[in-house]
DNA sequence: CATGAATGAGCCTTCATTCAT
DNA sequence: AATGAATGAAGGCTCATTCAT
């Protein structure tokens, strides 16, 4: 009834694909769960156990991102300023997208292949929410802005930036980008 | 032997076409050449003649869309206040491409597959750019705005839009993100 | 009743297309109707009605090469030595098939399109037949090699340059597996 | 996870293929992929699996004719006389040719799919040069006669053969070409 | 005669998913 | 649990040939 040695080695798998996925992922090949399990020199079935469908895969490798974001946001709330905290808040966000290529697809999904996956946008939409909600509070931001935009906003910045151009300067055109949009949603 | 303007048969295919893949696109199914020589009832070749691409047809279909934003953009110049011109052209941009899902791959592609679509592309970008310019001339927009951001920011504004939700009041959506930008990029 | 002036476009059209095909052969691009209508800037029809298939075509292209190797031969005869005869012949023949690609496939081919191909051919193997005998009367050459095995044996030669190298000096080879070969045929 | 020689279905299934293949290269029906998947009652993609393109199927159909002239060149280096040894070995090579479909466009190709293929044919050359360098010694062999001319030649002596007629006494042609040839790269 | 649009069989290839081993 | 062979629908594209204009 111990856990069995088996669990290790299941663990080990399943960070391997992970790993291997992530680097697809940066280097922008699209994931593709017969190519993976070639590439970790196992079985497609393996892979499948773990990862049922390729968007499950892409979403795990999405997980620590949205998670750090979800942790600074929470951070975030401490900060004096309410203004400060949600720019803060935003252009981590941003900055994510940009820098992280799983999460676009991911955040812009209407659906989630995985529960942990709903859970944390869930949370970051918490957070957001409660950021949004002081600097309400504090009558700095446009009173049309409802936390339902929140996120449709920074994925359209993102998505700006890489229309922009496909360069190595896209975090910078991200940070202006934002940068006038939220000129635009704080109220002077 | 003279490139004739498309014999009459041939130009009857042509808008079936055309129109068979306006329908598909509004209903947001994904061109394919094979499907549609189905639905119109013609051999793939057909199809393949007038179109090599999917991206040809796509462009094909968005090209009435471009033509008329490029015109109302030539009109636009002819407003008294730069700022009213410049928020005019980018408004029916952005609803443009949120109300014609044929626009968004075409006005994001770093390539184009018609000619056409190119010089629309180009002519769009002009009147933005000369849109733009009169605003800097009049003071009345950021300085570090250039010409090259006004394409990504209506993808991004249109892309967010989308983000938000798949309903019908996308457009009012759009809107709504448009002014708060421009509320940020404009000067107060 | 007069031959009418279509007669003249008709024939220039013929030339035309044959020219193209000529170039086309010398590149080695496949000889395909469509691809050369487009090119000689003519309908598809036409060109079917000049050539039926692209095997006519070909054999169109080869003809010249076909006469001239024809007429040679006729001189060959001519020659005192009936061993220089034929060795001149066979000498030429394989030059042509190694420096015309319109030829191998053409002699190769167990049947002809042309008419006028069935009887230059034909009359190859006559001059080929009329020079083997004067050299089987003057007890110059193995017994055993019949008319019909000069065909084949030139199209080996010549093949077996062309499997030597794609480079330029095949023409070379060709003379050096054609001396050899020849060699062994004649008798010391 | 070990590149296993293949389970036991699955070599049921390469051996399958290679058979049907095999009875259309004999009956000469060009080789593909689709059409082979049919005739074996297996999905395309097992197919492809297997053999990633039609040449790389070809080729396997032909390895064991290829190994067989290996194994027999070796043999040859044992005969006493050269000239034999090197006769012996460059006639079985053209009655492979001439016999086996499969070779011709196999030892014709500049470019192999199959590294096995390639490694055969080195080996092929080896001896192949082996044998010519004894006769060489013997100074039985024309001196202009390079290991680089026996693959060629060959192939032109069974292109030959099958020129000649595509009768049943192709193996029989050929045999009297290559004597031919033989009389004249022998020094008498 | 010339034109060239239309045809559509036919070939190639990929990939998500299942399932026997 | 792990494996990886098998599947086959699906999509892409070409090209020889016909025939209405």
């Amino acid at each position: 009834m111990t856990s069995s040695p088996l669990r290790k080695d299941a663990a080990r798998n399943w960070e391997r694909i992970v790993a291997v996925a992530r680097e697809l992922v940066d280097e922008g090949t699209p994931l593709q769960l017969n190519d993976i399990a070639r590439r970790v020199q196992m079985g497609v079935g393996t892979v499948y156990r773990h990862f049922p469908t390729a968007e499950a895969l892409l979403e795990t490798v999405a997980t620590p991102t949205l998670e750090a974001l979800v942790a600074h946001g929470e951070k975030a709330l401490a900060e004096e300023d309410p203004r400060d905290g949600l720019t803060g808040f935003l252009t981590r966000t941003v900055e994510a997208q940009v820098t992280d290529a799983a999460l676009p697809p991911v955040a812009a999904a209407p659906a989630d292949a995985l529960p942990r996956t709903t859970e944390l946008k869930r949370a970051l939409r918490s957070v957001g929410t409660r950021l949004l909600g002081r600097a309400h509070d504090a009558g700095v931001v446009r009173a049309d802005l409802a936390s339902e935009d929140l996120v449709p906003l920074m994925c359209g910045v993102a998505f700006a930036a890489n229309v922009h151009g496909e360069a190595e300067d896209r975090v910078e055109t991200a940070r202006r980008y934002l940068t006038a949009l939220l000129e635009g949603l704080f109220i002077r």
